[in-house]
DNA sequence: TAACGTTGCCGAAACGTTTCGGTAAATAGC
DNA sequence: GCTATTTACCGAAACGTTTCGGCAACGTTA
């Protein structure tokens, strides 16, 4: 293999003119560098990545802590999200690497284990708690991060998300201001911030109209179907007022509400409106839920391109400002919603 | 951050020492290294890689470049695969690198750059064609790689594979011996090693029963239901005679060829029989297609262990011998089989 | 006691880059 | 024509490991 050295030799230059050539320094004069980039061409030359790294002290890789083996019904999702990091990475000439621990946990203990070995330079941090210990951690370390999502404090972080609390707000709204006094939120996992923001704001939609806000009107958990179905049967079947509205914190939980509805023999929209927040993964549309569900939509398919040029830049030292974005969201009609 | 010269220094030790003791080499007294690891332990010490890539040339990376964006139905399975390779190697004490290219093609270039700039120490490959270039690709930079699956040659490298050719011929004698003299294979995309290996032993069971092996009885593509569902059609509504068994190469194939035969208003099995190969991917079960369906199976996520395993070997300077296996398969009858 | 193998240790070199500090020669300013 | 600046280059150090060759001290063998 050839390296600076044979370079150099072979063109009559120091080393350190060579690496600045190639490297595209100011004090090389333009003729050095065409000799110098035409005689690495011939000679096949590719810089040795392993003494870059260590003389820079930077591995050149970003990576991501993947927390739980993904339910399969998330794993489509994971793909494309594994992929869409991995190759915006590649295409900005950094290496992407999954890390998929055992065991249960904030994995704390893998985030220094990377960092201390340093062959990671910074982490794209998934679905982040409220007040997340990862985050802590490497802000501790200044460890370079992204944040697919935001904690609930100001973020002096990079960070891409959307307004969750906005998103809560915004079907409640929909729903509240089509008549709707009895509104009920099933949710995501609780502490994971998306989800108390999104309760934040379906509970300030309501304060703001002066409409009841109960506790059995609010249910969280993972977020499939049968938690859809379980919730909305338990919500029906306790005593106490029934709600008129359901919103639903992604398809999957909606497509559960909607069976458990026709089990117990309610039509939507008639007896029950159904609204839900759209990630727009392919396993569900809100097209053929029903005869089509009122949702807000945001690909979440869309984040990985900001996440990691955020993360990147971030790297090459860029400032604050300049990697951090709320992403949009939009309201989309289908007729799942009556009014009362 | 702790460096050997640090604990050499804190030990009263030789640089060369301390580093021998941590590696466990031979010429430390026992004391000495209990005494080093205790000080690495509370000195926090963690080695750096970057200097150790540097000096012995390895990038301590395995790499697995995959080549299509994997249909949605695929994903579970790709996650799995990943997930499981990842862990398997973090256990191993190496680290799991993905590559995605963004088109398509043999990726040689991908190869290449990775092997050239030092970054990869060796490669899984998937799904091998019956000549493979990479497979020769690496061989011809003597890169190590293991592969699931073989090429068609006397494999002189290290693989996991089943003996897909076996799987051919037992379920087509499993129909033959029960009578059927029509029997139609319904295989993967041509090309790949193990699609032509099912067609080679369905083709041997065959001839060895002097029964006819029409062309149009020999369906490839894509392994996806709708596969199924097509040649299904094609085979029964075509002149010339009807296969009266059909050999589906995975589940999701055998789900369409159900669903024709249902859809042309024949049953299985009295009117059609079907067998399959089953990966035991959990989108679809045996137990579950009609009323059970006769399978040949063999877990796919039983090869991923032994393709980690074997890649570390290798790279650890194990012989061929003890990095090549064909894992078992196994037959189990669920009555979608009639005997004429 | 002399020769010899073993044990436990060390100094220095090596891996291939990048970069710091310095230095001649060329150019500019007045 | 003299000083100041710019241009283009170089030697050496640094990054933090691993490893090669050597070397005392010690016990064993004859």
């Amino acid at each position: 293999m050839t390296t600076l050295k044979d370079l150099s030799r072979h063109l009559g230059l120091s080393v350190t003119q060579v690496s600045r050539a190639l490297n595209d320094h100011a004090d090389v004069s333009e003729k050095t560098k065409v000799r110098v980039r035409d005689a690495a061409k011939s000679l096949n030359y590719e810089a040795n990545v392993l003494a870059r790294r260590l003389v820079t002290g930077r591995s050149g890789i970003v990576g991501l802590v993947y927390p739980t083996m993904p339910d399969p019904s998330d794993s489509w999702y994971f793909m494309q999200f594994v992929a869409g990091l991995s190759k915006e990475f590649s295409r900005l000439g950094r290496q992407f690497m999954l890390h998929m621990p055992d065991d249960a946990g904030d994995h704390l203990d893998v985030y220094d284990r990377l960092v201390r070995s340093r062959s990671i330079d910074g982490f794209i941090i998934m679905t982040p708690m409220v007040a997340d210990p990862r985050v802590n951690f490497l802000r501790s370390r200044s460890v370079p991060f992204v944040l697919h999502g935001q904690t609930m404090d100001e973020p002096d972080y990079p960070f891409f998300d959307i307004d969750n609390m906005a998103v809560g707000y915004d079907l409640t709204a929909y729903l509240a201001d089509r008549g709707h006094r009895e509104i009920a939120i099933i949710n995501g996992n609780p502490g994971a911030s998306f989800v108390e923001r999104r309760f934040d704001g379906y509970r300030q939609a309501l304060r703001e109209r002066g409409l009841p806000n109960r506790a059995q009107f609010e249910a969280a958990g993972m977020m499939t179907a049968d938690l859809g179905l379980l919730e909305t049967v338990r919500m029906f079947q306790s005593d106490g007022p029934k709600p008129t509205g359901i919103i639903a914190s992604n398809l999957r939980i909606a497509k559960g509400i909607i069976s458990a509805l026709n089990a117990m023999g309610l039509r939507v929209p008639q007896d029950v409106s159904v609204v839900a927040h759209d990630d727009k993964l392919p396993d569900v549309s809100a097209e053929s839920l029903g005869s089509g569900l009122t949702t807000t939509e945001a690909p979440l398919g869309d984040s990985w391109e900001p996440l990691a040029r955020f993360l990147n830049a971030t790297l090459d030292g860029a400032p604050l400002s300049e990697v951090q974005e709320v992403g949009p969201h939009s309201l989309v009609e289908r007729g799942s919603v009556a009014v009362r």
